[in-house]
DNA sequence: CTGAAAGCGCTAACAG
DNA sequence: CTGTTAGCGCTTTCAG
């Protein structure tokens, strides 16, 4: 059924058809009633394709999640606990603003290839990229297609560094820095002088951040942190238990700061392998407040990522960018929150 | 930049261009390396409105994932545990099968008019719908505009007594009956004979059919079930809490069986509260195996759904569809797998 | 207020 | 082997 057939039966000619489905002004009730039943008693809808050819928009979104680093993990990437709520505020938020939403997921450089390709090709009005390890050259291929497109986690430095245009870009991040601070001194504040740290991939923003938050923590309490305490758990869970399990070994801390809780769940796995009570022995305070981290025992200390803002404001500005024409290059940081739950212990005699 | 341009640049006309893109085989190699070049030189990508207007296909699948329960339950979709790994394996194989995925969730009745205008705008070459509590009006209307799509998870009795055109429909399950058989054999087996039962939705067909499994089973071995020890938790965590807690209230079972992981957290939440040892004074079997579950401690006991297989079972099966023109009515079911951890113990004297 | 006609960028017969 | 031509289904000037 196409619009001509339409407008055969409502007696009127493809341009009226074309007025009311678009919504247009210049049309008398009489006649837009008298199509619109026309089109609902035969379920037309107007074929996107052709409507995208003659000048509208496709109405969608990509959503390209990546993660270089997950090609051969067996838990990729929406198991990856980090990535399915965001993707689920953002298909969310998106589908209640009327856009439909592209999902594609970059393993390899490779891929990478598919999200130019989907700009280019002219799938989509705008994109969204969440997930680590960005490729800088991807990144700066797709801003010069002066595209809406809003990066989620992203160095702004980078972006800036490489004078990206800045009229279809944003980037949303998160608070890290200051979260990580906030759980150090935590730490700090209960008497906690002895702290291990398990950091991520440093190539990472948050990674880097995070890392960076607890060295500067530190040295402002005049704290210091012998080499051995500070090991790299590139954001895994296993790798982190192993590394752990070494920095265990003898001179050993009050308590591990893990930059992601998937590390912390692998600090908990070498503490009791060790035959360490948490938080009797050793306290363990993590980052991103995954769903699980609330339901262990104990529950696990740890700072919350703003997920939901972070997933709103990205969908909410693309499609802004798009509705709009024009972007501006922008920026938002949302700030974590400190969730205080039971892996922690006190070392202050009078609590 | 458009075909024409390119061919301009090469010196040939469009439909040479489009002869090279569309990997024609008689085109000399010369002229298809002469083109090639310019093509990448100028990174051109041909428009794929314009090519899905002149017959080619969208290249696009459609995943809805439906949850008319979760409207408004603040744990969506993907958190939801059952649908992220669904969601995954789907996007990664179509993504590998070269195919675009776009994604829409379903939580009311006005979303299910997003998938029907999906498929009659042309904006996918097929779907598949996954998730529990599908519209069967819906269903019907998708199956009668004879488009591939498969469903993951539906009655098949549904769809043949509603004659639905078999032509363009498929269904992709899991052996829910066989895998619920098996968990209360296990329990049997391992000497218990009182047995509870937190059942799922009963508009689902997998709320359906374990609960029957549970059912059957119990009358094949001769053991009785007295009614207050088969309650509804609605596939809720919260819900089975309450209801267990009420069923542990005076005559007790030695054991539980839930329909789903989440409800046997609840019960595990019930049974702790009233000072029960897990599996010391009361069994706990689930079903799904959601990534929590081995996890916990002690790990539950559960029955594993084949995600991975059913996941791209369906993927596979639309592409096939949609490339060889032609769907065929059909059916796979795949076999669930025990899963034995801690939360269950053996009532028998000699282990 | 409404119809006729041009054109979006591509593919596919059809000639040559 | 390659160019010419006619659409695909819609929106959008431009007349009337």
């Amino acid at each position: 059924m196409r619009s001509e057939d339409i407008a055969k039966l409502a007696g009127v000619s493809r341009s009226t058809v074309s007025r009311v489905i678009n919504n247009y002004a210049n049309v008398p009730e009489k006649t837009r009633a008298k199509v619109m039943k026309v089109i609902e008693e035969n379920h037309y809808e107007p074929n996107t394709s052709a409507r995208v050819l003659a000048g509208k928009g496709m109405n969608t979104i990509g959503l390209f999640v990546v993660s270089t680093a997950e090609l051969h993990n067996p838990n990729r990437i929406y198991q990856n606990s980090y990535f399915a709520p965001f993707v689920e505020t953002i298909v969310d938020t998106l589908n209640r603003l009327g856009y439909y939403v592209l999902i594609h997921t970059v393993y390899s450089e490779d891929d990478f290839l598919k999200v130019k390709q989907a700009f280019l090709q002219k799938r989509i009005d705008g994109g969204i990229i969440v997930g680590t390890e960005k490729n800088d050259g991807m990144v700066r291929a797709i801003a010069k297609l002066k595209l809406p497109f809003v990066l989620i986690d992203y160095d702004i430095a980078e972006l800036l560094e490489h004078r990206l245009d800045k009229e279809y870009a944003a980037v949303v991040n998160s608070k890290d820095y200051e979260g990580a601070a906030m759980a150090v001194r935590y730490l700090i504040e209960h008497g906690h002088e002895r702290i291990g740290f398990v950091s991520g991939r440093l190539n990472t923003l948050s990674g880097r951040e995070r890392r960076q938050a607890f060295v500067d923590t530190m040295q402002e309490h005049g704290l210091k942190v012998p080499e051995e305490w500070v090991v790299n758990g590139l954001f895994i869970r296993q790798k982190a238990y192993e590394e752990v399990k070494r920095m265990l070994e003898n001179n050993r801390p009050t308590a591990i700061f893990a930059a992601n809780d998937e590390m912390a769940l692998g600090a908990m796995d070498a503490c009791r392998e060790l035959g360490l009570r948490i938080p009797g022995d050793i306290s363990i305070i993590g980052f991103d407040d995954i769903p699980i981290a609330s339901q262990l025992s104990p529950a696990l200390t740890t700072v919350r990522l703003p997920i939901y803002e972070m997933s709103q404001a990205a969908a909410q500005h693309v499609v802004e960018m798009c509705e709009q024409g024009s972007g501006s290059f922008s920026t938002m940081s949302f700030p974590t929150r400190l969730m205080v739950r039971e892996t922690c212990k006190s070392l202050k005699l009078n609590e």
